[in-house]
DNA sequence: ATATCATTTTAGGCATATCTAAAATTTATA
DNA sequence: TATAAATTTTAGATATGCCTAAAATGATAT
């Protein structure tokens, strides 16, 4: 239907408007790799076939037909990123890369046969959650792990799938989603935060912080001591 | 590392040398579906790749590296196609389409993951032997259905899986690979041929007896009635 | 208010892979 | 063997999607 270019543009202008709002030429141009000389030719394009409206020098919006086929992908992305870890044992940290491949080529009919077999999945194995056939998507409200205090506990939500290395560091201390684990301390000045997983304590960069979300937060939120 | 059009190229390249013997340019342009003077540009590109070779107005022929890439990617074709029938139960007329988009995007990783769970296959669901890793492949030695004789009987060993329909109409009457089957009358000039699968009577076209390959024949030789 | 800086767009090119029409070459036939 | 037919190649054009460099526009700071 439309070309795997189109559908990558669309997808990535739902992820930038999901992270931060806004989706101008140059947000579209990072997350895609593409000089932004490019994202102004292909939204021209998007424009005409009536997936974004567009303000010159302003920001760009999907219209209900791009939502509609970025949350095609998307839900394309997840449900292969899931049946890969499930069925076929591929480590979560390189199931991205694999379904960014393949969610341009899966067909309706193969969809349906792997969301069957997954038992009909809400959320891939980063947590994120997949839309539905129709069209919606379920909104999480978790906040960043580095948001908590020492001394509160949580649950991860979901864990950003833009970094492999990421992945692998944040699942070596068995931070999964549905995972429960405790905030013992955070050293000032954005430093390490000491948690404790399943019994044993770890040591998460803030960084990494930034990209697990958290929710089911319990206990006393307290300053970060100074 | 080559553009799905290369290896589509290549992989047309290798089955139409197996099915005819000579590979020209129309017979590429007519598996591919593309003019006859795309195909000599792509001819032209190929050639300086070094993954074919070419005398002007003659054929062309894979060369080593042109033959390895061919056998990669039908290695995924297959393997995909039969991944699909076993794991997720998609009927063996429609796994054909679903690989040729997703044999160009599938990783080594993914291919030696669907390998070992299927057990290290040998044949895909059509009875296509699956090549190696390394790039070997088993060669067939098995004939057309349609050269039997009436008394004779056979075990079904490759069915071609270029038509949907064809696929379809073998399958009704059970004519899978590894089935035995009996050869019971065959009208004349070409008529349609009368088999018996598994008890039970069915009537073949000779269009589709040409494209149903056989092994194991058993039973006398005789000629066609006339 | 204006100069500077950042962002976005325009202009002009390039690579890939396709096409049609016409020319070159080979093969088949009268 | 000469001519017709089929095949293959060349020439030139088109669409997609990317690039760099330069111009236009908008935002920021003095």
């Amino acid at each position: 239907m439309y070309t795997e270019s189109i559908e990558d543009y669309l997808k990535a202008i739902y992820e930038v408007q999901k992270e931060s709002g806004k989706v101008s030429t140059n947000s579209i141009s990072e997350k895609l790799n593409v000089a932004p000389a490019s994202v102004t030719s292909m939204i021209k394009k998007l424009s005409e076939k009536k997936l974004i409206t567009h303000k010159r020098y302003q920001g760009v919006k999907l219209t209900k037909a791009g939502l509609k086929i970025s949350l095609e992908i998307i839900r394309h992305h997840r449900l292969i990123e899931l049946y890969l870890t499930e069925a076929l044992g591929v480590p979560w940290d390189q199931v991205h890369e694999e379904a960014e491949k393949w969610e341009h080529v899966l067909s309706e009919d193969l969809e349906d046969r792997m969301d069957a077999a997954l038992g009909y999945p809400t959320r891939d194995p980063h947590g994120a959650p997949i839309p539905s056939r129709d069209g919606t998507i379920m909104e999480l409200d978790s906040v960043p792990l580095a948001d908590l205090s020492p001394g509160q506990s949580a649950v991860v939500d979901e864990v950003s799938d833009h970094d492999p290395d990421l992945l692998r560091y944040v699942g070596k201390m068995g931070l999964y989603p549905q995972t429960e684990f405790q905030v013992l301390s955070i050293e000032p000045f954005n430093g390490p935060i000491k948690i404790k997983v399943e019994g044993s304590e770890h040591i998460l960069g803030p960084g990494a912080a930034e990209y697990v979300f958290v929710t089911d937060i319990k206990g006393d939120k307290r300053e970060v001591s100074q």
